[in-house]
RNA sequence: GCCGGGGUAGGGUAGCGGUUAUCCUGUAGCCCUGUGGAGGCUACGAUUCGAGUUCGAUUCUCGAUCCCGGCCCCA
């Protein structure tokens, strides 16, 4: 009787793992030198932490359940709300702005299909604390270095919210939100009804049409004839402006909306090809969440990043281990644990544990890949040395164990 | 929740009503107990599950399940 893996989960082999655990290095790396502190929180939460940020209809693609006293928790879909949530709890009083990251792994109730499983891990950005754009362009600036640090390339879109909601600030806030959702799914049937039902003004009507049209080359030029020289179009350019100096290419699209009402200004995606219908790889914006869980009027601004879908893409491949297997007699086994504990300070060293005989341990050496073998048999033991042997060239040498290291080590 | 396409040893496959279920690869061992990569031999190991049709089902039908792709959703 076989048990099979839960649905859209995934068992990571050691060769999978590897190269995870290799770009996920690549990322920290990055990450850390732009500042950045790595965070933890839980792996489960209270329901109310994410239908408090994302609705009641959530719950229906959560991984919720009641605990033995009867509470609600859910598996953490995200990790945006539970960082929020600890920032409220415990860290009001720090120095801002607060630059945390986090790799963790996040559930979801969903369908699986390619890029798209139960359990998947983001790797994510919150920056806390400055509503400038200097903080936007940072965070996009990272997003976009930590894509091409693992070899991606990525299609970068940028918007401004503040553009069309101050387009729409005469309309009822709930209409504002209700066509904020039809611009993010690009339902234009649906928001050309909408507007008729809710009877919009003809100019308005046409301007917003137009507006979420406007991408690339001359986007900004355009909006600032549609909507007039609002301060949100200049906040837009200097993101722009900064994302220029950092060197950052972008498209300017006024299409992108992000369905949420908590979304104040600075909105951005980033797409990579190869991956289907799941190709967005990055998303974020600037937020206003905190007070939502009980905290002041602090500006933050972050991003996530699908890891399962860079790692469909990345092309990286993690360094060699160069093992080093250590071949004995059966007569000197314990010779051979005593070098191998001492090479095992230095390097990765494999032991034979089938009591394989000479031959099938060089035969086996050879099939996981070694670089070096050592050698341990009478003759070895009788000179207190080794005999050290390269398998690309069939050279070999008799050695101390501190000469085998120096040689081994220094390459 | 919806729509397609799939599921045969650990991996890759052939068979498409009756076979000892094919071959490649893998793993372990032997040929060969102080020198690997080749070769030969041996062993291990599979029809996703459940109903139905049939004398007989891996093969046909239905259901479930999982995988792949897409819709919806995407915090």
């Amino acid at each position: 009787m076989k048990i099979s893996k839960p649905r859209g989960t995934r068992d990571f082999l050691p060769e999978d793992t590897k190269k995870r655990r290799y770009v996920e290095s690549i990322l920290r790396q990055v990450v850390k030198n732009w500042g950045f502190n790595e965070i933890i929180t839980p792996t489960f939460e209270n329901l109310e932490l994410f239908t408090l940020k994302s609705g009641e209809g959530i719950v229906g693609e959560l991984y919720n359940f009641k605990d033995k006293g009867d509470r609600e928790m859910t598996l953490r879909p995200e990790l945006t709300a539970p960082v929020m949530r600890m920032y409220v709890n415990e860290m009001q009083a720090y120095q801002q702005p607060l630059k945390l990251f986090y790799f963790e792994n996040c559930f979801r109730y969903e369908r699986p299909q390619k890029g798209r499983f139960r359990e998947f891990w983001q790797f994510g950005v919150e920056l806390i604390g400055s509503k400038r754009a200097d903080a936007d362009a940072e965070a996009i600036a990272l997003a976009s270095e930590m894509l091409k640090s693992v070899g991606i390339k990525g299609d970068l879109h940028v918007n401004n919210l503040g553009v069309i909601r101050h387009l729409l600030s005469v309309l009822e806030t709930e209409h504002q939100s209700k066509i904020m959702r039809l611009v993010d799914k690009k339902d234009d049937t649906g928001l050309n009804d909408f507007l008729e039902d809710i009877n919009a003004p003809a100019d308005l009507r046409m301007k917003l049409l137009e507006l979420i049209c406007l991408t690339g080359e001359g986007a900004v030029t355009k909006a600032r004839e549609l909507v007039g020289n609002i301060p949100e179009i200049e906040t837009f350019q200097e993101l722009l402006t900064l994302l220029d100096t950092y060197g950052v290419e972008y498209t300017i699209n006024f299409g992108i909306a992000r369905g949420l009402d908590y979304y104040t200004g600075t909105v951005f995606e980033i797409y990579a090809e190869g991956l289907g219908a799941q190709n967005q790889v990055c998303g974020g914006g600037s937020y206003q969440l905190i007070q939502l869980f009980g905290g002041g009027d602090v500006p933050s601004t972050g991003f996530g990043l699908g890891f399962d879908r860079i790692m469909e893409v990345c092309e990286l491949e993690a360094p060699d281990d160069k093992p080093v297997v250590i071949i004995a007699k059966d007569s000197t086994r314990l010779d051979a644990v005593k070098v191998a504990t001492k090479l095992r300070l230095h390097m990765p060293v494999y032991n034979d544990l089938m009591k394989r005989n000479f031959k099938a341990q060089l035969s086996h050496a050879n099939n996981i890949g070694a670089r070096h073998v050592v050698i341990i048999g009478e003759q070895e033991v009788e000179a207190e040395k080794v005999t050290l042997k390269d398998m690309s060239s069939g050279e070999q040498e008799l050695l101390t164990i501190d000469e085998v290291i120096e040689k081994l080590t220094c390459k």
